[in-house]
DNA sequence: GGCTTGCATGTTTACGTCAACATGCTAGTC
DNA sequence: GACTAGCATGTTGACGTAAACATGCAAGCC
């Protein structure tokens, strides 16, 4: 007698189709099509036949048998690093929310790390994934080197400026930020300010960078030498230990919330008063930067508005195809708390 | 003579198919499939030819195709509120990265805000999507009442310990973390502790609500009343604005870490020491809570492991569909910072 | 009554891929 | 030399849907 050992369950049964609903309602699959696309010219009898057994059955639709008529996924792509930087988390989140609004659907691509051969490696990826365009959330110039090529009929938003200029982008006006978080400072009596910036490859930051430069410059004020960070509050604790040993430095400008943070710890743990002897302003404006101590001054970003213009444009792209590389920046506002005052020897 | 106005782009062209591959290499389409999929018994002479027309081409397979003719999408739905809570946005994390390694990708279905409608909406929408199964990261009450079913045959994990018990479930342990966090505080001598919740609705602040109180009464302390939150630090603000004003409070709970800011920075602005006049602790662990001022004690949360075990479970389920409802508990565990200490009038 | 018109419904076909089966060539065996 | 085994490659069909086209019936018109 032979042992017949049951083959692993070659998957469950599928689902039920299209033609199931139809033979189970006595009319033809196409009729059925017609009332699952909300179509007007089906007897209403007949209409509610049908619904019953897609009830009964518990019909839904296949999307890939869709995606494959239609040619279209209703799905886009979002490649980015870590969810782990405030910036990236909101923009995804207003991303998301448009997407879904406009009936499409997101799908996460992530990028380990922010190597080249990370990128390359997740465009490979993307490249096989049933989307009908692509939101790039990753530093511009990683793009740009990237040996993998994104497909070329593929739409694309990048969210970064420094683009190349083929791709249409959409960005917060990190210069306008960054000028305005110094002259703030410089308006307050500073002398000068110093900053704190994110990481070197990052395009933010080196915006950021330049325009706090440009701004001392500007003004004929000393550019002093620049620290650098890495967006999180570790960093800029560390770097806040070396700013509190120095006396001179009374004006700081961070390159985000995060390592502002981590600097008024620092300053807090030295001994050192904000703003009395030195005045701290950010860049993001967290939720949670209201509730610092001291109540941040910093540079508020429009998240939702970024992924709102992201999503209409890569629509406009995806929909009516004339691929015009737009350029949206979106206005930011410095947002004035109780972290920034006065310097120590004003008048 | 006639305007000819050109039709609206009918939709440029699809991407090239097997098919096209297959006539410029000058072999069938099967043949390009076997290459397609690494098949090992194509001539070298034979692959190569097909490996460069795919190049010229740019051809990329089409995965709704695949997905029809396989009946699996390599893809996961996920259901969530919003990003904007720290824990939502570690786990969103934590799983995208482990589908990735698993080879599958991650589809967002936002719930707009957390109402019963919503959830029936969204799970409408979800039922359509092209996914495998479904990972719900939403308060399983309003996955219970729900009036629309998830499809019976779809794999389903909840991050929620709250579920139904014919779901598995994957969860940080909310009760042993409260515990620890209230324990703490007697341990340092307070009489009491004092908790502040978030809102009503919650699974998780049910939870923590329900374990700092079941521990008080464990070791015979009085129970008082309970503040209400919202999980943000605004939220926390207010109440501790009131908590301030109360000097018989000398510790209290946080049950997040956003809160847990709000309260300390209410408490500096009306002069109270922490934690020389009021102890704190918080729950998460968020990556910025060591650069709070004072460096928040807090219950360690290991979202990662919780992504990487819902996908784990998910996955087990769609490969290998026993659909046992486990039930699997991350452990916590308390950092010890410096928002905590003896209270005011211990000896 | 013979005709068109309009509408509900049915039939056919293609979308791109891949499993299953078919073919045909080469090399090895007696 | 006849036969078989093994392997590269080709052909067919099905997955579920929806566009395009076809059918067939009833109402309206002269």
């Amino acid at each position: 007698m032979t042992e017949t050992i049951p083959p692993r369950a070659p998957r469950p049964a599928r689902g039920p189709s299209m033609a199931d609903v139809a033979e189970r309602a006595g009319v033809s699959t196409q009729t059925v099509s017609r009332v699952a696309n909300g179509l007007t010219n089906v007897e209403p009898a007949t209409r509610d036949r049908v619904l019953q057994a897609m009830q009964v059955l518990g019909y839904r639709p296949n999307k890939a048998a869709r995606a494959l008529r239609s040619g279209r996924f209703r799905n886009i792509g979002i490649t980015m690093f870590t969810l782990s930087t405030y910036g990236n988390m909101r923009t995804l989140d207003g991303i998301t929310v448009a997407a879904a609004a406009a009936g499409y659907s997101i799908t996460l691509v992530p990028v380990r790390d922010p190597t080249q051969e990370a990128v390359s490696s997740a465009f490979t990826n993307l490249v096989e994934q049933a989307v009908d365009g692509i939101i790039l959330l990753i530093e511009a110039h990683l793009v740009d080197n990237s040996e993998v090529e994104l497909p070329p009929g593929l739409p694309v938003v990048v969210v970064d400026s420094g683009a190349r200029a083929d791709y249409p982008v959409v960005d917060n006006d990190q210069t306008e930020g960054a000028r305005l978080a110094t002259q703030h400072l410089l308006d307050l009596g500073h002398d000068t300010v110093w900053h704190v910036a994110g990481p070197e490859g990052s395009y933010p930051a080196s915006r950021r960078h330049e325009s706090w430069r440009d701004t001392l410059q500007a003004h004929g004020r000393a550019v002093p030498p620049l620290f650098r960070g890495d967006w999180t509050a570790a960093s800029g604790h560390a770097l806040g230990l070396e700013i509190a040993h120095r006396p001179e430095i009374t004006a700081v400008f961070a390159a985000n919330d995060a390592m502002a943070l981590g600097i008024m710890s620092a300053l807090h743990e030295s001994g050192r008063r904000i703003p009395q002897d030195v005045s701290i302003v950010g860049f993001d404006d967290m939720a949670e930067s209201d509730s610092f101590w001291p109540p941040l001054t910093t540079v508020h970003q429009d998240f939702d508005l970024v992924g709102q213009r992201s999503i209409e444009i890569l629509l406009e792209e995806i929909e009516h195809a004339p691929i015009v590389p737009v350029r949206s920046i979106v206005p930011v506002r410095l947002v004035l708390r109780a972290s920034t005052g006065t310097p120590p020897h004003a008048p």
